[in-house]
DNA sequence: TGGCTATTTGGCTAAATTACCAAATAGCTT
DNA sequence: AAGCTATTTGGTAATTTAGCCAAATAGCCA
């Protein structure tokens, strides 16, 4: 594979890679309706808040969410509304699954 | 969050961890234009062949691609076209990045 | 300034992922 | 059956990731 080829692949991967945790798919959906702080986000999950932290700071470096300070918290939200998107085909996909799992016996 | 909720998230997961590796990417693409045997591929990406095969079955384990034996050879191919509409917003998001890595001098 | 709240960072351990080699399996073909 | 080709599986070492605790930082407000 060509430098240019392998490179322009690693990227998306690093991209999807940010995508590829439960939690982070959670926050990905929360804050795509309404900006919410890390203490919102932490309640909700149910984790200790240096973890959601350090998963806010993943998805922020992979330019999916964006942050904004007001007073002590900060804010994030969702920058790329086709993420939400990417559910849709995922969510097609599990249902493949499903349907494929049912085993009828005569 | 709740047990329902947590499963959710945990199998859109397991869904996009199978499409967080460059080469596993690299795949996607490859066999959404025409189907391929293992080999095929294992030439264009340059790696083991058993570790091709490995990805592979990721692949199929998340039913995001179909294989079918036809002689001694696997042919694999893209299950659900709509995730390449995942390529698009993924290029989205990496063009921002690119856009504020400039740093304009005065 | 000192205290308070919100968030991030560092350190550490446990678990998951990846790649390669070697060996096993599967399906021709002679 | 024996040999050949294509693919998968098992084993292993190196790397990455995730989570928690403790400590550091940042911005308010008294």
């Amino acid at each position: 594979m060509d430098p240019t080829t392998r490179t322009l692949f690693i990227d998306r991967a690093r991209i999807m890679k940010a995508l590829a945790h439960p939690t982070r798919l959670y926050i990905v959906d929360a804050v795509s309706q309404k900006e919410k702080c890390v203490q919102e986000l932490t309640d909700q999950i149910g984790a200790d808040i240096s973890t959601v932290s350090k998963h806010l700071s993943v998805l922020k470096n992979a330019d999916i969410v964006q942050d904004e300070k007001r007073g002590t918290q900060v804010y994030y939200r969702l920058k790329f509304r086709c993420v939400l998107q990417f559910f849709n085909c995922v969510e097609s996909v599990m249902k493949s699954r499903d349907e494929n799992r049912s085993c009828p016996i005569p």
